[in-house]
DNA sequence: ATGATTTGACCATA
DNA sequence: TATGGTCAAATCAT
């Protein structure tokens, strides 16, 4: 669609921080709101750290969003043409050559967007069970950062050309808060066959320990028991831990819900989400996505969602 | 045996 | 040139 131009993509952007600093203004009086109601109790308690946790989310999302604004444009691609199908073997060929397709180890044409999502303790670390299987493919310090940053693509990427991917980094201020961004969308049969009513019906597809050791994870089945050591070996715990043993689904995948707002994440929290949308090319597929992150957008869609929380 | 993760190295981009 | 993103061999788990 050429009818979004550079401009009005930054007018959008623009709109969403204000958007959010509206938010982060009634979060603070209500903060301060229940400051005065004083509450020593449990929910009050409980309620300053979500109401806490949200104003902090909240001005990453006002960060990210105005930081966006300047981001160049990149022309659209002949999107998830898969530059190296298979186990590319030969690796130095397969980039230099792929750069024909306009892509090779960047991904700007494809939609992106992020979602912080927070845990409430540190061994609680979930996040990443976001209803798709994921295959971890690389990790890298960042610079500046405290915590490394995980690169996760779809384990049906090289099956059913499924080029979703996706970057899960730990916040550096707070351990327990996760910086979540994808790129690109789920063509996979994922998409249609996973939905949140799997926890609804106190279905659990998570792999999990009966002993409730800490060793398996969602997106790391094959990790050592390392605990926090690895950042990004998540364990999340479903709301009805009774039924979850066995699983409809293969070892070794991480089979969830809804994207974004998993079930799973009973125990963890969205606190925000960011759109950065590249509105490059609209196939049907993509299209699809975008409705999906206008309901992210909705804050309606959210707090129904809340209930997952 | 098969598939996933780890990790050092390579490469593109800014 | 520094940094981030990806690859792929080695290793590990099931």
């Amino acid at each position: 669609m050429e009818g979004s131009s550079s401009s009005d993509r930054y007018t959008e952007r623009c709109a969403l921080a204000t958007e959010l600093a509206q938010v982060l203004d009634a979060v603070r009086q209500l903060e301060a709101h229940m400051g005065v109601k004083g509450g020593s109790d449990d929910g009050g308690e409980r309620c300053r750290a979500l109401v806490s946790s949200m104003r902090s989310s909240i001005d990453r999302s006002i960060h990210i969003a105005m930081s966006s604004c300047c981001a160049p444009e990149s022309p659209p691609s002949a999107e998830g043409s898969p530059r190296s199908g298979g186990s590319d073997q030969a690796a130095d060929s397969r980039c230099r050559g792929a750069n024909a397709a306009g892509q090779c180890k960047k991904r700007k044409a494809l939609p992106k967007w992020s979602t912080q999502v927070r845990v409430n303790s540190v061994q609680d670390v979930g996040p990443l069970d976001d209803g798709f299987s994921w295959r971890k493919y690389g990790q890298k310090d960042i610079l500046g950062a405290k915590y490394p940053r995980a690169y996760f693509r779809c384990t049906y990427r090289h099956t059913q050309s499924c080029h979703a991917s996706k970057q899960v980094q730990r916040a550096d201020g707070d351990p327990l808060l996760f910086d979540v961004v994808y790129h690109g969308n789920h063509t996979c049969a994922q998409r249609s066959s996973q939905r949140p009513r799997h926890a609804a019906s106190g279905e659990h597809s998570q792999p999990q320990t009966a002993d409730g050791q800490e060793r398996s994870s969602i997106v790391s089945p094959g990790l050592k028991a390392e605990g926090l050591e690895n950042p990004f070996s998540f364990q999340c715990k479903p709301a009805d831990a009774g039924s979850a043993a066995s699983s409809d689904f293969p070892a070794g995948y991480a089979i969830t819900a809804s994207p974004f707002v998993s079930p799973a994440m009973s125990e963890c929290q969205v606190v925000g989400n960011v759109l950065d949308v590249e509105l490059t090319s609209t196939t049907d597929s993509q299209m699809a996505d975008m409705d999906f992150m206008l309901q992210l957008a909705d804050p309606d869609y959210f707090l129904d969602n809340s209930r997952y929380f």
